[in-house]
DNA sequence: GTTGACATTCCCACGATGGGAAGGTGTAAG
DNA sequence: CTTACACCTTCCCATCGTGGGAATGTCAAC
């Protein structure tokens, strides 16, 4: 299999393919004669595996953490889970900041008149020193 | 005022000074007969309102927008307001991929025995096809 | 054998930030 | 006056994950 059909049938383009591999973080894939990248099923199940990892906000250490164990049959399923929790704890970190962003922005929206006058809390409040000042 | 002043006064670093400086965000600071930048209060008070801007999380193209409002003394508050609530939506947009990606990886969690076993759940979601195969 | 669709490698870009090297400036103490 | 030190300058490189494009090579079909 080519790397456009591996990329079609796992769903990452082979810009990312050719990426994943340069980093280290799938195998090297068999050459043709004409110097073409070779993919088998177990493979493109990889590159599968990976893209769903992405999909789900792991960084590439982290998948990289997740192949080890999905390809290591002796893995206790105790590893899986405990990195799967800490995703969970930094995916949460990022929710909670974009929160307080929008919280922050929400009240002071709520404050600004939003008509032809120029005077609004929202730049008021940028410029003045803040909490952390 | 030397950067490393108005970078303590700012809360924004040397480096992003530089940096903004480059891009055009911020205008030219003036230069000592050293070639030191020197910097006004005004100037802080300008850096000051990106950093407040970048906590809230605006990109600096809307940085850009909001300092152009800012300097604006005809502006109107609407115009202001308008930009903020995009953003807002950006950032809820953003909080929503992260949730969905949570919910998913708690549904995975949920089911995974988390022992010494190796038969995950987890692992088993991340190598069959998903829902966009 | 030509054409067209693929493949290869290599370099560049983003956004926002940090690190560090090599060299210049300013100031205080010896 | 010199030396030391803290600060400044510019320039390049790295991050992370992805895309774009150029120049060149390969394969299959007609």
């Amino acid at each position: 299999m080519n790397i456009g059909e591996a990329s079609k049938a796992s769903g990452v383009s082979a810009k990312m393919i050719r990426y994943y591999e340069s980093i280290g973080l799938i195998p090297s894939a068999d050459r043709t004669g004409g110097g073409y990248r070779s993919y088998a099923d177990t493979d493109v199940q990889r590159l599968r595996f990976v893209r769903r990892a992405r999909d789900l906000g792991f960084s590439i250490p982290e998948i990289a953490d997740l192949l080890g164990l999905w390809s290591d049959r002796s893995r206790k399923s105790a590893d899986v889970k405990r990195l799967a929790q800490a995703h969970i704890e930094g995916l949460e970190q990022r929710i909670s900041d974009l929160q307080q962003m929008v919280d922050t922005l929400r009240s002071l929206v709520a404050c600004c008149a939003g008509d032809d006058r120029p005077d609004c809390p929202i730049l008021e409040t940028l410029e003045k020193p803040g909490i952390r000042d």
